[in-house]
RNA sequence: GCCCGGAUGGUGGAAUGCAGACACGGCGAGCUUAAAACUCGCUGGCCCUCCAGGGUCGUGCCGGUUCGAAUCCGGCUCCGGGCACCA
């Protein structure tokens, strides 16, 4: 057989299984520690360090399309940049390995997880092996590996041995919390002497401290997927992020972590973010911070009626226009609010409206009716009917403390119990919802802003409430209080004064937020490192029992519950090994019975925290030694937080993955075991590579491969199918796999075409046609440094002309540039339009075809090393520094000069930088705008000054 | 409803002072018995043309700023994304 050099399939193959070889066997991309096991005597340590990094991939069985790699292969082209700039680079990749689909694979089919996650692990660690992707293998950690999830289950500890210390403003051992209690330093909650407390007091009182605690809550149960799910994973319609199954309110007992502990850091520290606008806008929202006042309404006895217990009850009301409480006009309560009952009277005042009595005989009875009605609605149902304002009346009345007004009291599911204090003040002329429910129910309206459009003042004239940030306030005077005349945020500030010296409400700050559900009932997660004792305390299992590993069980299908018993709790797999469950052990006083957690972690536990393992991935007495933790990630020149240099993954995880990282984050650096504040100091969200689904009539997706374009029409065999843009997948029959992409064209042309493709940040569509064209680009590359008929090189030993010269420095500048700035398209563009620049002229000084080599190396790595190799180096171009524009030939050819008259700017020529001063002159007056604007005006002087302005003085 | 982002040839996209780089597709030619995963040329519309070139319109729509606008400003239209009874 004779060698072929004739760049085609077999050719690239054999040139990337080739060098992959190489680079593994040379360890190429290891990039070597300060310190401890990782490091090495390369010198390399000693260089600027970038740590760039990949949202890990979840190890799915069907195996990768093209769109996945998509970030990785940016991430590399990006490493090998800065590699040949100078830099000790640290770029690995690992697996987020725990997770659903295993598990539901496991129910199905009774293979353990593990195999088939294990499985799923090597065939994607083989497709992303022929990408070429320069990874230091030696620091890619599985999430499920015992050695990994050790840590995860170490950090859970310090979270949960943690505090919030709201005066230091930062997370404390919990250890600090019990010395205050014990020296009288802190008060106890209750009132009580901490040396009176038994033990289980003394632990509900520091559950209430706890960053991670369990608690007696409602929250999301999720019967599809056996499991209950964080806010976070729930959709906006009530549905289950994952699987799009409905979810539901169950009141369980469940693992939390308090994150909104740092609600405020969280929103702050995003300002010294490199993040997309989008994403940081995402998580404000999320977090939802808004600043308002507490009010507390007085609802009084009711004379004489049993219902209300005689007593005067106060109700805390949360509000952002404080400044309108003279035009609170009614009150409502969320329907689950604790206070309903104690209010309600046993009948209906006099005068009672039949409107607001939902047609019932008592109060009681119309407010039982009405929780009815809305609890059996689903979030779904809740949602459809969003805008429609039901409620009825408690036939209670409170005190608007501002002027002594009774309003009445209604409940309403419009208000929410899990926010703010789950009441309301209604002021419905200055609320688009309390004036919808005002309405509908009849209810007085009092205008207290004055409308800066003409509407006029009285409310019942208008169609909708009059909502302003920018205006007067009027009519708004009670005892010890005037507004009038003030702005909103005068008024705000005045009124928020006035409540607290009244002592009868505060400034105060909500969030939206609220604390993350940690625990699932599910097997394929890192176990809880918690045992309870004999009387149901928590106990931390001490470090030198980490890990604890998971047990082994043989049913891992999920349980069903009656959400309506109150007594039950769902089944969690882990309980089902009861030998695992009830265990002997010795915690520091001596063996005793315990009963493990058998709730699991979220999927996200392992992801909160995976970019510091990477820095010491063998280190088995740290998590992280924190030397080598500074050098990678510490606080420096405009990073004042530290993190990684970048981060490129999907939008998608812009409040779940992104949120969680940055909150254990915090908490780590505040325990001091980490010197960076935030996880990523600069994020990139790449697009999706998007593919045409065919269907046929029926509305069923055939498979892309088979379908023909005739006269711009799309048919399958002889059947018309129409066309649309979504996503790639097996389920629309138009994945294409980088397996295929490499077998016709090889890793390069993939890498290539996935770059040029367009912006990263950008999503489109994959056009299998297109491919080929990256790909006659490597063939030209190469035919321009191989010989084809004997391999050897056919470039000339001679000197660039001044063109060749002039268009390589200006490629060289640009493409630097736009490698720095993630523009990869046009970087390619830059290279191709170089490399048919010498096509052109037929001979290929060897001084070009170097520099097309080395520019392309981080693109195409493969045919880089080979060419170089074969343009008779010995050394990898990995390493290499990468071309250097010479900036005497990136000068432009022209310069601009400016034309002014009268002072104004008039015109500006493109001028050659050696112009003569007469000839400049004349150049200008004869340029049109210069003409005209002068008119008839004559000219009287032409100044022609340094750097290049013409002056005209018009006579 | 609110908040973001976008709109440039047949297609993906370049371009912050020469609109359409680079690539696909298309057309024409070459090589070839034949082919293309080969090579070369042309390829926004309209018009003129002595075939060398030239003119003119043109970046979703309307208007503005500017000597000059795809780019900046104002107002629309359409598309994509996020949030949504959060007081």
């Amino acid at each position: 057989m004779t060698e072929t050099f004739k760049y085609g399939a077999a050719l690239a193959a054999d040139i990337e299984a080739r060098w992959q070889e190489h680079w593994e066997r040379e360890g190429t991309y290891e990039a070597p520690n300060p310190s401890g096991s990782l490091a090495d005597d390369s010198g390399r340590a000693k260089l600027p360090k970038k740590f760039i990094m990949d949202m890990f991939p979840y190890p799915s069985g069907a195996g990768l399309h093209v769109g996945h790699p998509l970030g990785y292969i940016a991430t590399d082209v990006y490493a090998r940049r800065l590699r040949m700039t100078g830099h000790n680079v640290l770029h690995t990749l690992g697996f987020d390995a725990f997770g659903l689909p295993a598990e539901q694979y496991a129910v199905q089919t009774g293979t353990h997880p593990r195999v088939s996650t294990e499985e799923n692990i090597g065939n994607m660690r083989a497709q992303l092996r022929r990408l070429g992707l320069g990874h230091d293998v030696r620091r890619s950690v599985s999430t499920i590996d015992p050695a990994y999830y050790r840590w995860t289950q170490w950090i859970f500890l310090q979270i949960f041995n943690s505090w919030y210390d709201e005066r230091a403003g930062r997370a404390r051992p919990i250890a600090d919390l019990v010395a205050e209690f014990e020296s009288g330093a802190r008060a106890c909650p209750d009132g009580r002497d901490w040396s009176e407390l038994t033990a289980a007091e003394r632990a509900s009182v520091l559950g209430g401290y706890r960053l991670a605690y369990a608690s007696d809550a409602p929250v999301n149960w999720c019967p599809g997927l056996g499991t209950v799910l964080a806010n976070e994973e729930v959709t906006a319609d009530g549905r289950s992020e994952r699987g799009n199954f409905p979810v539901f309110k169950s009141r369980l007992r469940q693992w939390n972590m308090r994150i909104t502990a740092y609600a405020d850091r969280l929103l702050d520290d995003l300002e010294a973010l490199d993040w997309p606008e989008a994403i940081k806008l995402q998580q404000r929202n999320w977090i939802g911070r808004s600043e308002g006042a507490r009010i507390d309404f007085t609802i009084p006895a009711v004379g004489g009626a049993p219902a209300n217990g005689g007593t005067d009850h106060t109700v805390a009301v949360f509000t952002t226009r404080q400044d309108t409480l003279f035009g609170a006009t009614y009150m409502v309560l969320a329907p689950e609010h604790h206070l309903v009952d104690a209010i309600v009277p046993a009948t209906w005042p006099e005068g009672t409206r039949p409107a607001w009595t939902g047609g019932h005989a008592d109060p009681r009875e119309a407010i039982a009716a009405y929780r009815e009605r809305t609890a059996a609605k689903s979030d779904v149902e809740r949602q459809a009917d969003a805008r429609e304002k039901t409620g009825v009346f408690t036939g209670a009345f409170a005190i608007n403390p501002a002027n002594g007004e009774r309003v009445p009291v209604f409940v309403a599911d419009y208000v929410l119990m899990g926010y703010g204090t789950g009441a309301i003040m209604a002021v419905p002329a200055h609320d688009v919802r309390d004036f919808a429910f005002a309405r509908a129910f009849d209810l007085p309206m009092r205008c207290v802003v004055r409308p800066t459009d003409d509407r006029g003042t009285d409310p019942a004239e208008w169609d909708d409430a009059f909502v302003s940030h920018d205006a007067e306030i009027i009519d708004s005077s009670g005892p010890g209080i005037v507004l009038d005349g003030l702005d909103v945020s005068a008024a705000k500030k005045r009124m928020t004064t006035w409540l607290e010296q009244e002592g009868v409400g505060e400034g105060t700050i909500n969030y939206r937020l609220r604390d993350w559900l940690f625990s699932r009932q599910r097997y394929w997660g890192e176990p809880f490192p918690i045992v309870y004792d004999e009387d149901g305390i928590a106990h931390a299992l001490p470090e030198s029992m980490l890990p604890l590993e998971l047990p082994e069980i043989d049913d891992y299908s999920p349980r069903t519950f009656d959400p309506e018993d109150a007594d039950t709790q769902p089944e969690t797999p882990l309980s089902r090994n009861r030998e695992w469950v009830e265990v002997e052990l010795d915690l520091g006083d001596g063996p005793r019975r315990y009963r493990r957690e058998t709730n699991t972690m979220p999927n996200w536990a392992g992801s909160c925290w995976y970019e510091l393992r990477y820095l010491d991935p063998l280190n088995t007495d740290r998590l992280v030694d924190p030397g080598i933790e500074r050098y990678w990630m510490g606080p420096r020149d405009g990073m004042p937080l530290g993190g990684v240099d970048l981060y490129v993954g999907g939008a998608e995880h812009a409040v779940l993955h992104l949120l969680y990282a940055r909150f254990w984050s915090k908490v780590l650096y505040d325990l001091g075991h980490v010197s960076s504040a935030e996880p990523f100091h600069r994020l990139f969200n790449q697009g999706m590579i998007q593919a045409h689904v065919y269907r046929d009539s029926r509305g069923f997706p055939v498979p892309a491969t088979e379908v023909e374009e005739r006269d711009g029409r799309w048919y399958h065999g002889d059947e018309p199918v129409t066309r649309e843009l979504g996503k790639m997948g097996k389920s629309l029959k138009n994945a294409v796999t980088p397996d295929e992409i490499c077998a016709e064209y090889g890793a390069d042309t993939l890498r290539l075409y996935e770059m040029a493709m367009g912006p990263l940040d950008v999503s489109r569509p994959w056009d299998p046609r297109a491919v080929v064209g990256q790909f006659r680009l490597l063939q030209r590359l190469w035919r321009n440094v191989v010989d084809e008929t004997t391999g050897g090189t056919v470039v000339v030993d001679e000197a660039p002309d001044e063109a060749t010269l002039r268009a390589m420095h200006k490629a060289i500048d640009g493409v630097g540039r736009d490698l720095d700035a993630l523009r990869f398209n046009t970087a390619i563009a830059k290279i191709t339009e170089l490399n048919n620049h010498v096509t052109k002229q037929g001979r290929v000084p060897r001084e070009v075809a170097e520099t097309l080599v080395l520019l392309i190396a981080p693109l195409a790595p493969h045919i880089a090393e080979e060419l170089w190799h074969r343009l008779g180096h010995t050394d990898s171009v990995v390493h290499r520094p990468y071309p250097h524009a010479d900036p005497a030939y990136v000068v432009d050819e022209t310069i601009t000069c400016v034309v002014q008259i009268r002072g104004k700017v008039k015109a500006r020529l493109e001028v050659a930088p050696d112009i003569a001063e007469t000839e400049l002159e004349s150049i200008a007056l004869a340029h049109p705008t210069v003409r005209g604007a002068l008119g008839d005006a004559g000219i009287r002087k032409v100044i022609v000054r340094a750097p290049k302005l013409v002056n005209i003085v018009p006579a």
